[in-house]
This record gives C-alpha cells, structure tokens and sequence, in this order.
DNA sequence: AATTGTGAACTCGTTCACAGCG
DNA sequence: CGCTGTGAACGAGTTCACAATT
C-alpha cells in the first residue's frame, strides 16, 4: 500500500498502522461535514457509515490513536477533528510544487481540495518557455530551470509530478536532489527514489484496467446465473467498500 | 480499497487476489514497453525490478493465472503482454463516459492513456447547457438531460465522475440506474452503490494528506537523529513502494 | 443502557527457500 | 546450472465478540 518503508527497522515511536492512516483523511473529511453542521458528538456507528467503513474497523483505527472517545456517548466531533488533523500533520503549512502545468497540472492547480487543509499550491513548474509568466490558477509559470531555487526559496517537501512520462524520472531526481523528500506521481511510470522519500502514484490508466477486470468477471457470471441471485436491481448497500483504502483493491475475486 | 463487496457468496471461479490484479496493470505496462523494444524474453528478476516489485511476489502473482514461464529462462513477452491483456479484460473495447468536464474532467478525456489499451471515451457529458456541443479533445459535450440515452446506446458499463462532490452521489444513481457497473471516482466523497457496482476512488486531497503524515514524521525524526543513520543523500533503492498498488486515491476536502 | 476499546481469531498478502524442470 | 513455481512461514489487516466504562 503506501509508500516509503520505513527507513531505520523501526521507529518505535508509535506505529500507525498504514491502512489506518490512510483512512484517518476519509473520517476527517466525514468529521468536517459533520462539525459543519455543527453535530457534536458521533458514535463510531455512524462516523463509519458516513466514511464508507465499519464501525469495528474505525474504533481500532481510533484505537490507536489514543482513547478519544466516551463509552456509552461516542466522539466528540470536534475533538476528534483536531487530534486527526495534528496526527496527520495537517496543523502546519505545507507548500507544494506542481511540475508539468499540462492539462492535468492546470486541473491541479485549480483544484480547490489544495488550499482547503495545510497545503499551498508555492509554485506551478513547466519545461516549456512558451508557459514562463503564463498565470495558471492565479499563479504564474516558472520554467524548470529555477526548480532548484524554487524549491529551496520556498522550502518544498512535497512535491507533485504531473509531466509526460518520459520526463517524470529525470524531474524527480531534481526534486529529490533538490530537498524534496514527499512525491505525487501522476506520471505513468515507476519512480525510483532514495530510502527516505516517499513516493505515492495516482494512475489512471491503472485504475481504469483494474475496473475491467471485474467488469469482465461480471459478463461471464451473467451466464452462469441460472441459479438464484437477482441480476441487476440489487438493494442499495450502504457498505461496499470504495477504493484501496489504505491500498488497492477493488472489488472481489470469487 | 476496492469496492463491490462479492455478491454471491463465492463463485468459485478462479480466484485471482485482489492486490494480484491491482499489480496486473503494472506488469503489463512493463512488458509493453520491452516489447517495443523487441526483447523477446524476461526473466522475473528483471521483470519485478522494472515493474517496482520483488520478483517473488511477481512469480507468486504470475502463478495465478497458470504457467506462463520456462523455466531456466524466463518469460516470452509478446506471450505474457497477450495473456495479462486477456486476463485483464483488455482484447475487448471498452467505452466510457465522463460526467463533469471541468477543468479535470477535460484533462482525462484529453488524457492518452485511455486510447491506448482497449478504452475508447465514448462521450463526455457535463450538466452546464453552455459547454453542451463545445467539443474538448474532439468530442462535443452532451448535456446531462439525456444520460441515460448516451449510456444505453453506446453500451457503456465504465464511468468515470469528475463533477463536483455535492453532484456525485446523484450522478453516480443515474449512471448506475442506466447500466453503468464500474464506476471511477474523481469527486471527493464515498459514493454509495448498491451491490454488484465497483467504484474505485482517485481522491488527490487524501493522499496528499498521507504524504504529509509520513513527511511530518520525517521533520520528527530528524531531531531524534542524534545515533547513527545518514540524514539525506541515501543510496538509491530500486524498492521504495510505490503508492497503494491497489488503489487510489487523490486529494481531499475536509 | 449504550458505546467504546481491545484481545483473540481469522483472512489476506508477502516473503522465504527450495524442489522441480528445462 | 538457472530460473520458475509453490508450499510453508510469516506478517499485516480485518472482524469478532465481549469486558470495561460512563
């Protein structure tokens, strides 16, 4: 699932489970609709209903966390709130670099979900001298050739790879080089990094090719079902599962 | 992670592991690209090393789906890129639909690598009048009204949601209600389906908030970096784990 | 009475290590 | 002799089920 092993056998800190931390953005995105609406206090019933999970399995996510909630009450949204956001490091301001100002970088750069919890779009980045100055989302261009001081000005972490395939490998290494140790590629190729960097890849060509699978599975079930088993208009389940949470898989392999 | 929980109990089938048929695709891109390159044959070392992975669990995935290799030599390429395509579901077309084509849905549908392995954008719907009949990458926008029409005549069972998170879930019913099985979300909320449907989730928000969790951890253990360990400028690792194979992800609202 | 927090059982996935085969 | 294919050991993640607590 995730990414970066962890460098150093282990740092005993406190090991959060990867699966969980890759829920805890889910619950908080659930904890923010509810702190809007100004709910108070949530049971791990509904917390996990409304993130598309099981309560058995938040309550442990929770778990390790520490004890944030009150038997025979639940959790207070708030609370809760803060304590997932410190955890994930979502308390501080994280500038990030878009490199590759393409279709997809322009979407990214647009995107509003940046701004919204700790991460600020610092600089859009683009090989082409034809996009230099050129304002995207309201933020101009700059060409690859300063990436280095752009990095470094603004002190970047993390940094997304939005750039032709070809490129990605080589602009990696320079955001790497560079002081970036966090990256998102969405470039369709495997990056390979240094111990201590973390790579995380969003692939949709990837994504698409897994939704095949089944649904291929599921046209040759359709002519083994004679038996039971209402074909189409199935009830509503408020369950199944949505995306790798913590990792991949989909849906399921007979 | 995935998603459609199994209806029918288990058919038997041939169970493929989940985290085998995430991992399928990144085969298959890897063995692509030697195949341009002509190399006729692959041994598994070389194989996992350019898919990312240790070549144990590419022969344990490969052993799935039967005996492709020879052994002492290693594995025919044209033979292995023809059987994951199959296995993937990949020799047959595939249409699909984009709902939402703002500023990310008009990256995908200008995306290639839809064209390339078996999926063909068939239609690109958006719920504004004004964009209705403005062609993006070629292909003139529809408006919303007439979904069902779209789905049904151009036989679509793969649909893809870039609208914003408050018109997914109502997207989402309407696809599902015209036929639409598998479904791939960019919007920023768990979607409920009923059983039977896939959805798989591309959520930039989250993993950027994963990054920032590992990265803050980072910032932790630097000042706890008094014993041994090199700071930066670590040898190059052919592994660091890329991303949650399965799955995926993208941002987030909270 | 309700709901959390968690040990224990279970399931899924990964890695080991080597027998089997070309 | 080299490399695949795989049983067996291991480890991560999930679910169960219930004691603890308010």
């Amino acid at each position: 699932m995730a990414t970066g092993r962890t460098h150093r056998p282990a740092t005993r800190s406190r090991g959060i489970p990867e699966a969980t931390v890759a829920r805890l953005p889910l619950y908080l995105r659930a904890l923010t609709a509810l702190s809007e609406r100004s709910v108070p206090t949530v049971s791990s019933e509904e917390l996990a209903a409304a993130a598309g999970v099981n309560s058995a399995k938040l309550r442990k996510d929770f778990s390790y966390l520490g004890s944030y909630g009150t038997r025979g009450v639940g959790y207070d949204v708030e609370y809760l709130v803060y304590q997932i956001s410190r955890e994930l490091g979502l308390t501080q301001d994280w500038p990030v670099v878009i490199v590759g100002i393409g279709n997809l970088g322009a979407a990214l750069a647009n995107y509003g979900g940046f701004a919204s919890r700790g991460f600020r779009v610092a600089a859009l980045i683009d090989a082409d001298p034809a996009m230099a100055g050129k304002p995207v989302a309201g933020i101009p261009v700059q060409h690859s050739d300063d990436l280095e001081k752009i990095i470094q000005d603004n002190g970047v972490s993390i940094g997304v790879i939005a750039t032709p395939a070809g490129a990605a490998q080589a602009v990696c290494e320079r955001l790497v080089a560079a002081g970036v140790t966090s990256i998102l590629n969405f470039a369709p190729t495997v990056l390979s990094v240094p111990d201590g960097v973390d790579v995380r890849k969003v692939d949709l060509s990837i994504e698409l090719q897994i939704l095949a699978f089944h649904e291929q599975r599921k046209a040759g079930e359709e002519a083994a079902a004679s038996d039971g088993g209402a074909p189409a208009v199935a009830a509503r389940s408020e369950s199944a599962d949505q995306g790798p949470d913590g990792d991949l898989p989909a849906v399921m392999p007979a």
